[in-house]
RNA sequence: CGGGGCGUAGCUCAGUCCGGUAGAGCACUGCGUUUGGGACGCAGGGGCCGUCGGUUCAAAUCCGGCCGCCCCGACCA
């Protein structure tokens, strides 16, 4: 591609909306041009990238026996009441109707499609295994878009669907997409790790997502490196050790004046916040049958709860934060509230397992002012539940071993779900065996968002200057920058552009007649991993410069060995990606709670 | 949906408090001089000041509604 006829500027400025390195590069590189919140244009270079991206993907799909298809991006409302989904998701599924009225979605993801294609194309166990997957738009409409290409409304999307006749089938495709996404994260120049997930709306059993590893990340991460151990934070378990606080003692009332708060409260006291328990509030929704109630949980003073394990142990649709009169209404008094004397026709009592498991704790007395000293679970309080919900915490001990867990963010590039039946059965997708017995297909699916990888790259791969792309994504390789003035100078700068596109070098041949400083500028900005600067400097030197993209100063090469020493880089560039892969963390080897 | 911030030229922003002829830098066009890290001079073009309404002799500026964008939270297949 020549610059003189290029569609698309770069920025010298950054652009007031970016506040993620990712989107200041991509936007003053001239990759991503926004159109709405969430919704982005791709300008060549990022196309060029995606295109690498996707074929990356397209590489390690069929490696794992995966085939290539594509689905239609709006789909008939039945397809999603079928599987309930209609219904299940609210705001973020766009719905529109067509001329004669009928409902339809835009597809979010695509597993009632498979499931229904499967009617027609899976009648028998001898038609199984299958994996099947395309590459295409969706759209979810997100309560908020942020970041660039961090997170968008619609964006191109790898969904593979495996198809099994039993769950061995489907571990063992599951397996093999967990050993080829850290294979696609590593050829991206992109490290992920993997980690447990919540199988959620997706309703299956097991879960992984693929993490890459960052401040800029939207979820939390629990991980320990010593074990191997490493979930979303949301289901992250901690080995839990009760604090000796003695054997039960004898209950009594302590008045506290001014203690709202469990800081306030230890500090009044004299005691640790570990020695106090803490109550937190929500509402869950518990279906039309019994509609709203009061979820009081009780975690031990010094931790969080873990809202979604809350929501998973308590048996609650949703759950939100509780409003103070909500409260009140249950007979709790908020600053004060206990566990013990609460209506409990109108309460969802649910006490973390330590909690119950401690000793001699210091709970609210439900009376302003006052506190209750020597609380025993079983003796003083009861619970409808007693569950771990407290939400794992920096430094807590791992769950295998009780080695240390570090807390840290995550951009969230891939997932793949055991899907089972969740899909299959309700869409009536069956295959019948060896006897002739009808069974739902297993199903699982996998997920990489292509651009969200692309920003994961521009944030791994940038510096001040902009984008400094691996070779397997940069949208060309050589960025050839000509300073030349003279005819004939220029006549060899066209001749050795031309050479490099015959030999395969993909390359940005900036031709315009700007001053030398845009041009490197330029070149810098837009991420190609090398530069060939020819000039009539250069030309006297013996040739042309080469070198790495900011590499100074570069080797000078004969013209007419450019295209050898060019190929020859990019050849050991991907050679060495490929021998990095070899080291990567399987399923097999993998440590045996990752 | 709750909290906060912001909408003025293609981009970055000043002007708004205190109402009175719409500005700068970059970008763009023409001419000339330059030419190895975002050159310089001269001359130009470009704005319904997000939008609707109100107050006023007069509104980018004051008041109200709405819309949009960004950030935090909620949510997130």
């Amino acid at each position: 591609m020549r610059l003189s006829s290029f569609f698309g500027q770069t920025l010298r400025e950054v652009p007031a909306e970016a506040d993620t390195v990712s989107h200041a590069m991509l936007l003053r590189a001239g990759y991503i041009r926004q159109l709405a919140a969430g919704l982005f244009s791709y300008l060549p270079p990022a196309w060029r990238s995606m295109r690498k991206i996707e074929q990356i993907l397209r590489e390690e799909m069929d490696a794992i026996g995966g085939q290539e298809m594509c689905m239609p991006v709006v789909h008939p409302a039945e397809l999603w009441q079928q599987s309930g989904r209609w219904y299940e998701i609210g705001d973020p599924m766009a719905r529109l109707k067509d001329r004669r009225g009928r409902d339809l979605v835009l597809a979010m993801t695509h597993e009632e499609v498979v499931a229904s294609l499967c009617h027609t194309e899976i009648r028998s166990y001898r038609h199984l295994p299958q994996m099947v997957y395309h590459m295409q738009t969706k759209f979810r409409d997100e309560p908020r878009a942020r970041g660039g290409l961090i997170r968008v409304r619609e964006f191109v999307m790898k969904d593979s669907y495996s198809l099994d006749r039993d769950y061995a089938g489907l571990q063992a495709q599951y397996e093999r997409h967990y050993d080829a996404y850290y294979r696609i994260g590593a050829r991206c120049g992109v490290p992920l790790v993997a980690v447990q997930s919540d199988p959620g709306m997706m309703g299956g059993k097991m879960a992984h997502e693929f993490m890459y590893v960052s401040p800029i990340g939207e979820d939390a991460l629990a991980i320990c490196e010593e074990t191997g151990y490493a979930s979303n934070l949301e289901i992250a378990e901690f080995r839990k050790v009760p604090d000796d606080n003695g054997p039960p003692a004898r209950l009594e009332k302590v008045y506290t004046p001014n203690t709202h708060t469990i800081e306030a409260l230890a500090a009044f006291l004299g005691i640790s916040m570990r020695q106090t328990g803490k109550m937190v509030f929500f509402v869950g929704d518990f279906g039309p049958e019994t509609g709203e109630k009061l979820v009081v949980s009780v975690v031990r003073g010094d931790m969080e709860v873990n809202e979604v394990q809350l929501r998973y142990q308590s048996g609650a649709r949703t759950l939100r934060s509780a409003e103070a009169d909500e409260i009140a209404a249950a007979g709790a008094v908020p600053g004060y509230a206990s566990p013990r004397g609460l209506d409990r026709s109108k309460t969802v009592i649910v006490v973390d397992d330590l909690v119950a498991a401690s000793t001699n704790l210091v709970v609210g007395a439900n009376e302003a002012g006052y506190h209750l000293r020597g609380a025993n679970y079983g003796r003083d309080y009861e619970a409808d539940l007693v569950a771990p919900i407290a939400a794992a915490y920096d430094g807590a001990p791992d769950p295998v071993a009780g080695a240390p867990m570090t807390l840290a963010r995550g951009v969230e590039v891939g997932n793949i779900f055991q899907l089972g039946t969740r899909y299959s059965g309700s869409l009536g997708a069956t295959f019948t065996d060896e006897k002739g017995a009808e069974h739902p297909i297993i199903m699982g699916s996998y997920g990489i968002g292509v651009g969200r990888m692309l920003a994961c790259v521009a944030e791994e791969h940038s510096d001040k200057h902009g984008l400094d792309l691996p070779v397997s994504v940069a949208p060309w390789h050589v960025g050839l920058v000509s300073l030349a003035r003279s005819g004939a100078s220029k006549a060899k700068a066209e001749g050795l552009y031309q050479a490099l596109l015959k030999a395969g070098v993909e390359v940005l041949y900036d031709d315009r007649a700007v001053s030398p400083g845009v041009k490197f500028a330029d070149a810098d900005l837009r991420g190609m991993p090398w530069r060939i600067t020819i000039s009539e400097r250069s030309l006297k030197k013996g040739g042309v410069e080469f070198g790495r993209r900011r590499e100074r100063p570069a080797r000078i090469i004969a013209l007419e060995n450019v295209t050898e020493v060019a190929t020859e880089a990019i050849a050991k560039a991907f050679k060495a990606i490929d021998r990095s892969l070899e080291s990567l963390p399987t399923w097999a080897t993998r440590k045996p709670h990752g």
